[in-house]
DNA sequence: GGCAAAACATGACAAAAATCATATATTGTT
DNA sequence: AACAATATATGATTTTTGTCATGTTTTGCC
């Protein structure tokens, strides 16, 4: 438990604890606490205090949000090198997403006091920090567009570009992130049954191949191009 | 132009700029300009790289964006007391989203270099747009997940109670702030005839009444209520 | 390996929303 | 005031999407 060094942690090369000094990884070295994180396991939940952030070293998760009709909708998918939580602490609010992990997973959890010192301290940190939420703001923006813009078939295409552009293959060519059709459609904003119609459809016209849960990209201009 | 002192400006309580301490406010004075912008015209567009700052002093703009298939999603509304365009000062890009004025505005310009030396010097500032950005991060999940499981009719009835709540009705009790229907079509991602047809109903059902563009909400909780 | 539960798949139908057509009202301009 | 341009309104129809039903496949577990 907490044994390696923030310091010598490759990952923090992905996110905003790059711009602290020696001397604050060191301090935040001391007293994070790193957790593994069975596939399934709720973080934390919506309306939960959060009195940290999460630093994710290997794995997935999504961000969800319960909907008054019952349904989950994803909003965000994190994943190793991500920070889990920042907006929340600088809020000072209870979280407004559920965080669950989408497979094993390896987190650091550094507490509030540690992360608001510095952010209040050291001006090279608060402006990444800065920097990254005006960047997701403009992604949540966009997202919003296509929500509303476009249609189910476009916006599952663009969600496995998104998942094949970001995270990428493994060795067998198959996306790297295995979602449920239940997960898609929560990305997506609709009925499950829509989902697994739509990837039925993407099949028969090439654009994909399956393999169980597994989904491999076989055209992505294609999948670019649906009206 | 640019004669009134920030220092002095009630508007700037009511954002981030209230952080700021009378020196710092006393500079941008200086080299501020202030501008009236008739309703209609375009403040900035999409691609646009800005180089300052907005703070509005007077009236509504929205802010939005082109889809492919060439509708404008209207992603928010700006008024009184807000700022316009940190984030792509912050995030170091074009602007995301095109600003068009509602109606007759006042606004001040203040530059690029101000703003970003401030918001590396005064941490008080710097947490404070911080603070604001989290916020907006937060209220822009909340729309994402109201645009992908909200029917049309209740993202109309909510899109009413939010400018009914945010921005108030004028004295003759009809809401302040006066959008075609278009807009409306816009702010909830549907077609004009839509909005069109289900204002009609909402009318229909005791829950608003019109007068031409103005729109008076005459039952909140029926609107809340919708299905 | 066998069984139950969960996930996936697909058809039939219903509901929601978009599109097209057309009519009326409002607004701005001369 | 008269006119054109724009915005609002509403009907008819088509397309998209959701829901319900039902069967098949996969997965987890004893």
């Amino acid at each position: 438990m907490g044994m390696s060094k923030c310091e010598q942690c490759i990952i923090k090369q992905f996110n905003s604890l790059k711009a602290l000094t020696k001397d604050e990884l060191l301090r935040i070295s001391g007293c994070k606490t790193s957790k593994v994180i069975k596939k399934g396991e709720v973080i934390f939940e919506e309306g939960d205090m959060l009195n940290g952030v999460f630093c994710v070293k290997d794995g997935i998760c999504k961000l969800s949000k319960l909907s008054a009709n019952g349904k989950d909708q994803i909003v965000k998918l994190v994943v190793k090198g991500d920070l889990l939580g920042q907006r929340s602490l600088i809020g000072d609010e209870s979280a407004n997403l559920s965080a669950v992990a989408l497979n094993d997973m390896e987190v650091c959890f550094i507490p509030k006091s540690e992360i608001m010192s510095d952010l209040q301290n050291n001006s090279n940190f608060s402006m990444d920090v800065l920097q990254q939420m005006a960047h997701d703001l403009k992604e949540s923006d966009n997202v919003i567009v296509n929500m509303a813009q476009k249609s189910v078939k476009q916006r599952l295409a663009e969600s496995l570009l998104y998942i094949y552009e970001h995270f990428g293959n493994n060795d067998d060519g198959y996306l790297s992130v295995v979602l449920s059709r239940e997960d898609y459609a929560n990305i997506v904003g609709t009925a499950t049954e829509s989902a697994i119609r739509i990837l039925s459809q993407l099949k028969k016209e090439g654009l994909i191949t399956t393999s169980g849960k597994q989904i491999k990209i076989e055209d992505v201009n294609g999948l670019k191009r649906i009206e």
